[in-house]
RNA sequence: UCCCCUGUAGCUCAGCUGGUAGAGCGGGUGGCUGUUAACCACCAUGUCGGCGGUUCGAGUCCGUCCGGGGGAGCCA
């Protein structure tokens, strides 16, 4: 394979010949020589190619290159006279491998709107942002997957097409081979018993539950893998199709949880400024002023621990008024949120025990029998960035816990056998992948941060 | 789903209280130059989102539909 331009930029000068290959972003002419800057997307930086325009040949094939035009282009590392530069490849010979007509090339040298390049989802890693949105998003992926192997976590394949319509997470895409435009009626209802899982199915809204089977086994694991929400919400905070991570582990209970929670933001955020400091430099720079230090204030500083009613003491007690009243019992608004980051905590702050009527069922459920073992991390400028808890595992509260959420005890059948076999206090959390990828870029819109998004009404390319 | 804003050249936008359209960038042509947001000159840009209405006349006002953005709710 050849070198990357990565890897060339570092280089020192040198007569031994190399080749570049990549994509044109800019071209600009002088009297005897041409300037390329070529990027292959191994990194921000484009390379500095030269080239004489000394036979015809070369002329009408630089001609032919504009922006987007892919090439390869053989030559010399020599130590660059312009300022922007350490390196550039003098070049003995160019290919033009495929043209990119600039009448029609949608791409320009200039900036375009985000709004614009979601319209050619297909030409976007190209541009400088999208690009360094990759490479970001690439090495975070890496590090959930490192942190959690290091640790000894099993990596789980949870199911993708779920039948257990008991996740409760939100609106499900239902999955069905039945004609839609003929359904089989049975009782004034689909029938499902000719349906291609002979029941209703439907994509995943979350692996927690079947990560529980796991943990419950195999004692620490994690998911990481797509998540899907029908939910008719239009936001950028908000895909239909999202990645979401979730670590669950036996015989821990909250205060491990929280200690994972933690370790794990940091291990994840200080590996991004490690090695994707030209990216971080460039959203620090352009996409989010201040980014860098905020990660870094995560990454290095400490985790407030308060329980929801002493947060809720802190917001009555504070000098400011909000929009929301703050009572005990209310969910906590995104600006009590932000205050207790910015304001009290002055960082990150892990909330627990909240009133057990805003949490979900599976939920320990404290001896006052009004909070429940349940964990928000919230950051400064985002708000929460993770939710756990501690989960029920004694088996007659939680079918209590069940029936007084409204729902069917049978329906939850192989949860409950886990609480019937060898329960053990466990406990895990959930996260965005393409969230906390919009934190650590500075990135406004969720859209932008995942290649190919999806949202009501959208789902292009 | 609700509220607010918005849709004009390939892109980003201007167009006041109604009188059939402009700029910058991009593109083309020519010039200059080890250039790097290159520079200078000239040239062409268009169903003003769709449909309907008011009016002598609509980019502009009204209705409606569609697309985009922001906020809320829901959440991750």
């Amino acid at each position: 394979m050849i070198e990357r331009i990565r890897e060339l930029l570092n280089r020192e000068p040198a007569e031994i010949p190399v080749t570049a290959q990549g994509w044109v972003r800019t071209k600009r002419d002088t009297k005897h020589v041409t300037f390329l800057e070529v990027n292959d997307g191994s990194c921000l930086k484009s390379l500095q190619v030269i080239i004489d325009r000394n036979s015809r040949e070369v002329t009408d094939t630089l001609n032919r290159v504009s922006t987007g035009a892919s090439v390869s282009c053989t030559g010399r590392l020599a130590e660059s006279p312009g300022k922007n530069q350490k390196v550039e490849l003098h070049a003995d010979t160019i290919e033009l491998i495929g043209e990119a007509p600039p009448e029609s090339y949608p791409l320009q040298k200039k900036r375009h709107s985000f709004e614009f390049l979601r319209e050619i989802a297909h030409l976007r890693p190209r541009t400088n942002t999208i690009g360094a949105v990759a490479r970001v998003r690439n090495a975070m992926s890496r590090a959930v997957h490192t942190f959690f192997q290091e640790r000894d976590f099993l990596y789980i394949h949870t199911p993708i097409i779920t039948t257990s319509d008991c996740e409760g997470a939100g609106e499900m895409f239902q999955v069905t081979t039945l004609p839609l435009n003929q359904v089989p009626m049975r009782e004034g209802s689909p029938d499902y018993s000719r349906d291609f899982f002979q029941k209703p199915a439907n994509l995943t809204v979350s692996g927690q539950l079947e990560a529980e089977i796991y943990a419950l086994a195999m004692t620490n694991v994690y998911t990481f893998g797509p998540t899907f929400r029908a939910e008719n919400s239009n936001t950028s905070r908000h895909l239909s199709e999202f990645w979401m991570i979730e670590p669950e582990m036996a015989f821990c209970t909250l205060e491990g949880n929280m200690e994972v929670a933690e370790s794990f933001l940091k291990y994840v955020f200080s590996h991004v400024l490690e090695t994707c400091r030209e990216d971080m430099e460039f959203f620090n720079q352009w996409i989010q002023k201040g980014v860098i230090d905020s990660l870094s204030s995560v990454a290095e500083g400490v985790f407030t621990r308060m329980t929801y009613t002493d947060a809720v003491k802190e917001l009555t007690a504070a000098p400011v008024s909000f929009e929301y009243p703050v009572s005990w019992g209310a969910d906590l608004q995104s600006e009590h949120e932000k205050y207790l980051t910015e304001q009290v905590c002055r960082g990150p702050v892990i909330v627990t025990d909240y009133p057990r009527e805003i949490k979900a069922f599976y939920m320990l459920l404290n001896d006052d029998e009004k909070t429940v073992r349940a964990m928000d991390v919230l950051v400064p400028r985002l708000g929460e960035i993770i939710g756990g808890s501690e989960r029920e595992y004694r088996y007659d509260v939680l079918t209590r816990r069940i029936l007084e959420s409204g729902l069917d005890p049978k329906d939850y059948w192989w949860y409950l056998d886990l609480r019937r076999y060898g329960t053990v206090p466990h406990a895990g959390f959930g996260l965005g992948f393409e969230r906390a990828v919009q934190y650590v870029t500075g990135m406004q819109n969720i859209r932008d941060v995942i290649p190919f998004p999806r949202a009501v009404g959208s789902a292009e390319f």
